[in-house]
DNA sequence: TTGTATGCGTTATCAT
DNA sequence: ATGATAACGCATACAA
């Protein structure tokens, strides 16, 4: 199984492997016959050069790692397949990591980037300072993600996790809603953070309910969504409307409503974050805060090349805006917007 | 940015590198002083092995490849969660590539894959025996999960993608369906190809029709879905059920029936391949056949394991069921089942 | 243009 | 138990 080394394609070729070295590798200083020998012993031999070796030798490995809470949600499936192709713009090998919406498990992967020697990080974090503390003293060039761990200077492409919730929230008040549920993500997270934060501040501005148990906290996974649409809807006064902070929440928010026998868009109001391919199956459909996952993924490769290249880039925060479909009419009795 | 090496910690720890390299790796011959000494300035440096010169020393990279068409479809980023946590039991990292449906990019994510040098590979190919020539050509360990090439003698872990088609042909039949649409995957796929002829074989059975109309050729993605919908839907005597041999084909498909007010369950029948979490968001539950996506996945794995200890293990062909739910009710005047 | 020789960081062999 | 040293496969500085 040991595989053919650059020596053997020298040797076929008749040359040193110096010379072999150079031809493959494109270098302008070789001959006509060299090249022709070269190339030709090489395919013979299906020679395919040794990426380790060639890493240890040269200080690069051509290789980003991407550490993402969770690729079964679809926001970070799409998120991870943006920015594997625009690493494949510039030459680099993504290596892909799970961490499974969990503090350890990430820092299990950082752990395993800093050793595979990638050239550059780019990450959704969870957690604080602490877990990210290996890779800030490595060294190692880092952009954030959609989240981002406060108290660092690390460049970053966010959503803005203001606009659209406000939006949301003005949005249903507008229709006629006094009592908004909402479903919050995981308070470890900044995106949790914000927007939660944005959909107190919002709501503070109306005349609608801020009674605490409006408020569900789940964890970005569709069980937590089901367990919040239980938990509202229990409510002596439940909300006439929801609003999750991800996909993956609204999918187990909406799953329950349909169980339960409530119809979304009449019986229930309901916005979902993220505008996913899979919200199509809805109907009617789901009124959505949507934000451009492929281009915070473009971006956040063109930061990192940046960082890679010795600058240092400004943050950038993407827009997100509400798009108003058919899962929110107005109320009986409400205004209409 | 270099960082720190083996020789750092033992110039730090007053002993040779050698000595340093068997403390770290734990090999028995190391006295207690040796081995205080060299941890305390392994810690005291941050000191991280280099995984490049660790895998060229030694023969092994610790690494697996996954070859996947689409981690946006929602099997395949279930398959390879899967897959990515049952490596971890073996201590892989799992080096993850996208082929986008795409032939050409999977093949130059095999060329990756080789040239990293991965200790095995497991693929959901497309294509034929030509794509797959090099990674056979290298003799690197390799398994076929979900789909497989024919004429080769990689060990596989598929799904039966002959049953569940059968029950739900009969299933719709036994409703009174004469008429049922199908939406086929590629045939540049095995399970494209064994799922169309499923379909066709089950339905010589019965009476219903067996129209060439009847069958829409996709692509395995959300828009070929909504293409098939539309042809489908159109004909001049359209379908009242339709079948799609993957999730996202379904989403596509269903999405174009809501934009047609055409409401699933009752104005027409539908399956659906594979049991997404994200069905949960339609009204009535589909229908759905269904598999077990994370048995594929560990199986997959521990399939590899046998081959890159030199076994060759059996091939396994994991059941699928049709689960049947509120989306194919029987059509007036048909026969209940 | 080409070859020789050295080094990348680690592990393993062989002495001691 | 420990140290000196070779070797993994490749790229390059230096010589020729």
């Amino acid at each position: 199984m040991r595989s053919v080394t650059i020596r053997n394609v020298a040797d076929l070729a008749g040359v040193s492997v110096a010379t072999a070295s150079r031809v493959l590798s494109g270098h302008p200083s070789t001959s006509e016959v060299a090249r022709s020998a070269v190339n030709n012993a090489a395919t013979a031999l299906g020679f395919r050069p040794n990426a380790q070796a060639r890493s240890l030798r040269k200080t690069s490995t051509q290789t980003i790692g991407l550490v993402l809470p969770d690729v079964r949600n679809p926001f970070f499936a799409d998120l991870a397949h943006a920015v594997e192709q625009r690493a494949r713009d510039f030459k680099y090998l993504t290596l892909f990591g799970n961490a499974n919406e969990d503090a350890e498990q990430q820092d299990r992967y950082f752990d395993i980037m800093l050793t595979q020697r990638v050239d550059g990080l780019i990450a959704a974090p969870q957690g604080n300072l602490a877990d990210l503390q290996a890779v800030l003293d490595s060294g190692v060039p880092t952009v954030f993600v959609d989240r981002v761990i406060s108290d660092t200077t690390v460049p970053s492409v966010t959503p803005d996790n203001v606009t659209g919730v406000q939006e949301a929230v003005r949005h249903l008040t507008n229709l006629g809603h006094r009592r908004i549920g909402y479903i919050a993500g995981p308070q470890s997270t900044s995106t949790g953070r914000e927007r939660l934060a944005a959909f107190q501040s919002a709501l503070a501005d109306t005349n609608a309910d801020d009674d605490a148990d409006l408020i569900f906290f789940g964890d970005f996974q569709a069980a937590s969504g089901a367990a919040g649409a239980h938990h509202l809807l229990e409510l002596p006064h439940p909300p006439t409307a929801l609003l999750a902070a991800d996909s993956l929440m609204s999918i187990g928010a909406i799953g329950v409503c349909n169980e339960r026998g409530l119809a979304i868009g009449s019986d229930l109001a309901f916005v979902a974050y993220d505008d996913i391919e899979a919200f199509s199956l809805i109907n009617p459909a789901l009124t959505v805060i949507a934000h451009d996952v492929n281009a915070m993924g473009r971006l956040a490769v063109d930061l990192l090349t940046q960082v890679i290249a010795g600058e240092t880039p400004e943050s950038v925060i993407l827009p997100s805006r509400l798009i108003v479909r058919g899962s929110t009419p107005s109320l009986p009795g409400g205004r209409t917007p």
